[in-house]
DNA sequence: CCAATAGTGTCTTTGAGACATTATTAA
DNA sequence: TTAATAATGTCTCAAAGACACTATTGG
């Protein structure tokens, strides 16, 4: 068989929003390389694993696997420089969590606008990870993957801005969500947060695509400098 | 370093459009495993060679590099039981090339609806092309890759007719592609397809992305069977 | 003259963009 | 009463969808 063997690992890029902004879940380096400093969570890919079944034990080991979050694959990295230890492959995965009370395992919560010097070349997989996420909600329901089980269009439209960068009008949202078919489903409670007048909550139907997308700004302002 | 080690390959999607009927082109494999099926073409990754470099130098080994070809990364696919010979992760890429005079190297193009048995995983990383190529289509300029250097509206209505399984209306084609600035860049020159009256030619502008997309029927007719 | 292809204009409809006020609650 | 948040309706505008005829060439 020609050709190299590599080591083959995966990466998590672990999204959520939290107080209204794009946070990544990031782990300190205990061992060198890269020793102190941030880094995606991942590992390697073990036995008879597929790329997403190690993905999915990567995101059990952190503590967030109790139920169904978004899991995909986001793309693979093997420059030949880019781990010091030799030839290793990662497979970068998206995932996307609802806020959490704690960050989970030893993690921590760091805005994406903040993570700009990682290990590796864990900022480019980042940097690829925000930009499949601000596609996808252009596309797909999937800004509810962000949200807790049951939650009100206020939240929704907030994981829009926390993402994109821009708040859309809250009228011209709220018709966009509530006129897509199986996305939004009304528990008939309202939820009051804090004061103010209480919201409805709804929770995620089964459509997974917006026809036709809600487009944003292309010229957007961008929240991560 | 924990885990195992895998042998990294890079596979090929390369699809043209011939005839109206968008093709891929294969291989027929003369060593085990898989003797005597087709096979997308690829290899493995070697020395020093990022995942793009070994795919680029694929297509060139096929005899596509002469000029610059569309070339990115589909996905990666390493289940355990892919390849009988062991642990062997694949980065699926996809190639988009115009329609050439004659089929590169020792390959077939064959039409897709036609290579629905291949070697390996490959009709599964062939899938993933497929779909691929039609969503890009809706928000890019890309459909022009698949045309020679100077091309009419109607070539590049054909393309979009051979991928999505439906023919677009020719003035709502024209006006959208016409009024996307960059898109297209008249040559002043015509050229007579044969008979009837001959079309206006252009060349690709410096636009890559279509704003709003052009969307395709979520429902149209499948050109895969 | 006929067959084949290129090229074009208008009306209708759908959906996005912009915009301000009222409703409900906690403090 | 005030402050905070939720909820909603209309007009305008941009773009897609539908639709048929004329222009130009080769045979």
């Amino acid at each position: 068989m020609r050709g190299n063997l590599f080591a083959v690992a995966v990466d998590l890029v672990v999204f959520t929003v939290r107080d209204g902004v794009l946070c990544v879940l990031l782990r300190e380096r205990e061992a060198p390389p890269f020793a102190g400093e941030r880094a995606l969570p991942g590992g390697f890919v073990r036995g008879r694993e597929d790329l997403l079944d190690a993905a999915g034990r990567e995101l059990a080991e952190i503590g967030l696997a109790i139920n169904g979050h978004h899991l995909e694959q986001l793309g693979s990295y093997a420059h030949p420089d880019r781990d010091p230890r030799g030839r290793i492959l990662t497979v970068g995965h998206l995932a996307l969590v609802p806020d959490l009370p704690e960050p989970p395992g030893e993690g921590l919560w760091l805005p994406v606008a903040h993570a700009d010097t990682l290990a590796f070349d864990h900022a480019q997989i980042l940097a690829d990870g925000v930009e499949r996420a601000r596609a996808k909600l252009e596309y797909t329901t999937l800004a509810a993957a962000f949200c807790p089980p049951e939650f009100t269009i206020s939240q929704l439209r907030r994981i829009y801005e926390a993402v994109w960068g821009t708040l859309p009008d809250p009228r011209n949202f709220s018709r966009k969500v509530t006129s897509t078919p199986g996305f939004l489903v009304p528990t008939g409670t309202k939820v009051s947060s804090g004061r103010g007048r209480p919201g409805q909550l709804f929770h995620r139907g089964p459509a997974t695509m917006l026809h036709p997308p809600m487009l944003r700004d292309h010229a957007a302002s961008d929240p991560t400098p």
